[in-house]
DNA sequence: TACCAGGTAAAAA
DNA sequence: TTTTTACATGGT
């Protein structure tokens, strides 16, 4: 039996949904993809798993997204608001960027890709765990590689939605992670130690030493670094990258990065290579989504923006 | 074929 | 205290 709830989000205007789920382009079916114009994934609501299609009817100045749930359950009211709040995590949906654009104005650079990226804002992981867990994926490996593993990391390990023949994967819980062998982490292409920091990490938060959800919401962005670089595997720019894609801290710029360096590089400095400190330097004038904007200078540079 | 890609912890110097 | 090394895999 196939249950469908279907309701609208209005979200926070100026929202481009195309542009901002084009992150999503070309991913795994099973897991979360953007295809076609309909955004999928599987999420979690009270134990029970649902899958969401989200497409766009509005415009960047009012912006509609029509949400169809699917499950195996009824679906209660509260399931479709905690699906409403979920995915208005995943898109970022209250944040106002109107803040952050009159900020770039004070620097031409990020005034020129603001105005061709307008609308665009930041997807982040439904939950900080899974956020930490692909922070420490995709430690000094591309992106694409980092990709590839995550989503062997769900299929293995992630809860299985079964729908009209058809599986979708939630991403694993701790407890899930917990529970697995080192070498079953590892076969999904993992190195000992990250399969190591990924398990160790997850029976952190099983045995209730580590509270992602109470660090992102609780603590400054100070002890946030400090206790997240605590945990083994996790230094300070996995913990900004945890921040950033996790917590919605749209301030925290992972400096240290290779790819956000030379992106800050290529539209601020000629191509010639910084260093985190220079980095630092340039991204004082983003105010305080230091982090949103070089996420904005990745996508231009992705799209060969010229400025 | 080698080397690099959104680092980190541990060993070596 | 600072520098080097092992580590995983897919793209170029």
């Amino acid at each position: 039996m196939i249950f469908n709830e279907t309701f609208t989000i209005q979200p926070l205007a100026p929202f481009n949904f195309d542009l901002t789920a084009q992150l999503f382009a070309n991913a795994d079916k099973q897991i979360r993809t953007y295809s076609n114009g309909v955004f999928q994934q599987v999420i979690r609501l009270n134990g029970n798993l649902v899958l969401a299609n989200i497409t766009s009817t509005g415009t960047i100045e009012q912006p509609t997204l029509n949400i169809e749930l699917t499950s195996n359950h009824t679906l209660t009211k509260r399931d479709c608001q905690k699906a409403q709040e979920t995915i208005n995590y995943i898109f970022n949906l209250n944040f106002d960027l109107s803040a952050f654009y009159k900020e770039a104005q004070a620097d031409p650079v990020m005034h020129q890709i603001t105005r061709q990226l307008y609308g665009l804002k930041l997807p982040t992981y439904p939950t900080v765990f899974e956020s930490l867990v692909d922070s420490i994926v995709e430690q000094q490996i591309s992106v694409k590689v980092a990709r590839t593993i995550e989503e062997r990391l769900a299929k293995k390990f992630g809860d299985p939605l079964d729908l009209n023949g058809e599986s979708f994967f939630a991403f694993p819980t701790p407890q899930n992670l917990a529970s697995a062998s080192i070498q079953d982490i590892r076969n999904c292409g993992l190195s000992q130690r990250k399969a190591e920091y990924i398990q160790q990490a997850s029976q952190l938060i099983v045995d209730g030493k580590l509270d992602l959800e109470h660090l992102k919401n609780h603590k400054s962005p100070q002890q946030i670094i400090t206790e997240l670089d605590a945990i083994r595997g996790i230094g300070v720019w996995t913990a900004e990258l945890i921040m950033l894609e996790g917590m919605q801290k749209l301030d925290a710029l992972p400096a240290d990065d290779f790819g956000i360096r030379r992106v800050i590089s290529r539209y601020y400095c000629n191509g010639v290579p910084i260093k985190s400190e220079q980095a630092r330097h340039i991204a004082q004038a983003w105010g305080i989504w230091k982090g949103l904007a070089a996420y904005y200078l990745i996508v231009a540079e992705a799209k060969d923006i010229i400025v």
